[in-house]
DNA sequence: AGGGCTCTTTGAAAGGATTCAAAAGGGGAG
DNA sequence: CTCCCCTTTTGAATCCTTTCAAAGAGCCCT
């Protein structure tokens, strides 16, 4: 492959010379310039990124940890984190955890030789924080709660989203709602039953542990355990709650499906309320009422926020929060026998 | 950071040594060995990936070049890629072209400067074959049809598949099959629509051009141009087709979407066949009979593939076709009104 | 004791850029 | 014609490994 050095020899200059022309820098003379370009595009030459790299110490690529990539709910994300990388001039390594606990050590083995110059990190379990700023490069979390950790974070406050969507159910007359759930071993995923118990309690509804299923194993596929889930719920519950929250869309559709399977309908029998608001959501059946997480602006916002963490350590560290939004579909429905308000017989 | 010069300092050896005892070199004595390993435990060691990719020439480093993230085609896909890159020690760096044919060149540019090891190109409009060649990188392609080109291709036989659901469709009784197509300018979309005619010729069915709907534009979101594709079928189309075949579940699940809308039942109305088998198939209603690709296994072949052009480029390259099945679901069903058999008083 | 082996370790070169102090070249002023 | 200053260019050092020829260390045999 065709070196600094030939391309120097040939446009009759020094190395250092053709440096300078490849990295605009001043005091170059339009003649140098001009027959430097003239051997570059004679050779074909492309500069080693890995050499510069070494000289530079700063590699331009990003590491982005992802859970499972075939979560539905990341592939946006994904899209917004390579966009906006790309066009600040960094490239995207991809990490897929595949909810391996094991590997966590071994990614962090590998960012570090790697010498990348940042770290994005999604949802998770826990990781041990510790490891991660031993690891001593900029990081950042990704869809995230933004109360989780002390870290720079790019999230939503999931016990305010949740709660907004609890006070939605209630609003439309439910008092009984059942919650369906991934997992306690993702921190946001642990906030947003807060965020339920919050809403309830605002409304004066009475917290109860039955009508909560929470899923016991991280599975990559959702859409079966929120399939088991409802069976389950079917099973235990002799009265069903008129409505069920899920912690995410993949939960609640396959919620969905056990169901409509077990005779009921939707929303007629009985309201779902999901969360994440993924491609599929407007094409089940009926469409899902659900909250909103902006995917692409995440992924936008968290890169932002990691290159200014490279490129300007000395500012303070932030996080930013995104807002999300009710999306009304046709999946919630007043109950069929509402409970009457406190003081019925007033009108 | 700590270099390997401290290392050696600190164990009192040369670099050479400690070098060797990284690479697990032979004629390392134990007591060395040990020593070694104490001052890279002692210091927090972790080799430079950087300087090493420069000093051997290889980056273990592997491009993943998808034509859209956001398609729901991919993140399967892209699973059975990272694991397998990851078990044989590479990296994935992910390029989303994202439907820009600008990107091309710029990528290709990247390619080179990033020195990586190998190419793994999944399917889109053709690429300048010219400048992949003079990429001169170990290329594989993707999620490509088989014949397509005489590059290393891990893929199926697009045309064989879609005969298959064709023929199914006709056995099912079905004689007037309309054909909802992605744009052409992907081949191995093209190729889908080759099949499509073998198997109606095969069946002696004529051929109609009214019925073939072929979206315009590449646009990101398929499920839109499916529903836009049907909403032109239902208003060009007096008599409409008793199934319909689509290149794409995304394009067949926005078709049903429209079907819906105008009152039709599918698949009591119409049925409906895709292609790809994407997790939505099993959760939209109905659930979509389809003809599935083996997404993980694609992306897996495709990995060792490219890395066996890595690491034996003196091997004939090779072609993998991976086989595809038909899947039935709740989309199709025999037509309403069934056209006769040839024979039909023989009975 | 010296020679010939084998097994280990060493030290310097190489890989391809960037960086920066120093040199070179050119022009203007005195 | 000198001298000085300013703009450009040069060339060596540097980034951190790997690699490999050569040196060193032990050991056994004669």
């Amino acid at each position: 492959m065709v070196t600094i050095e030939e391309v120097a020899r040939r446009a009759g200059v020094s190395v250092g010379t053709v440096s300078n022309v490849l990295n605009n820098k001043p005091f170059v003379s339009p003649e140098t310039r001009r027959k430097v370009e003239q051997a570059i595009l004679e050779l074909n030459y492309s500069p080693n990124a890995i050499a510069r790299s070494l000289r530079r110490g700063r590699t331009r690529s990003l590491a982005l940890i992802v859970l499972d990539v075939s979560n539905p709910f990341y592939p946006e994300v994904i899209q917004g984190v390579e966009h906006t990388a790309r066009e600040y001039g960094y490239h995207v390594i991809l990490f897929d955890l595949a909810y391996s606990v094991r590997r966590e050590r071994r990614f962090i083995q590998r960012l570090r030789e790697l010498r990348l110059d940042g770290v994005l990190l999604t949802a998770g379990p826990q990781w041990d924080e510790v490891l991660l700023r031993q690891l001593d490069l900029p990081i950042v979390l990704l869809d995230r709660d933004i109360h989780e950790s002390s870290l720079p974070t790019v999230g939503i406050d999931n016990a305010a989203a949740v709660a907004q969507g609890i006070r939605y159910l209630v609003q439309m007359g439910h008092r009984r709602i059942g919650y369906l759930s991934e997992p306690l071993e993702i921190p946001s995923v642990r906030r947003r039953l807060e965020g339920y118990r919050r809403a309830l309690e605002e409304a004066g509804i009475p917290f109860s542990n039955e009508i909560i299923f929470i899923s016991k194993e991280l599975r990559t596929d959702k859409l079966e355990s929120g399939y088991l889930l409802m069976q389950r719920v079917l099973q235990e519950l002799r009265e069903l709650p008129t409505a069920f929250f899920a912690t995410s869309d993949s939960i609640a559709i396959g919620a969905m499906q056990a169901l409509k399977e077990h005779g009921l309908r939707i929303p007629e029998d009985i309201s779902i309320l999901g969360f994440d608001d993924i491609v599929m959501t407007r094409f089940v059946d009926p469409p899902l009422t659900t909250i909103a997480q902006p995917k692409a602006e995440m992924g936008h916002q968290a890169v932002r926020l990691l290159i200014e963490r490279i490129e300007r350590p000395e500012r303070p560290p932030v996080k930013v929060m995104l807002g999300t939004a009710l999306i009304e579909r046709k999946s919630v429905a007043p109950p069929r026998d509402p409970v009457r308000e406190e003081a019925p017989a007033s009108v």
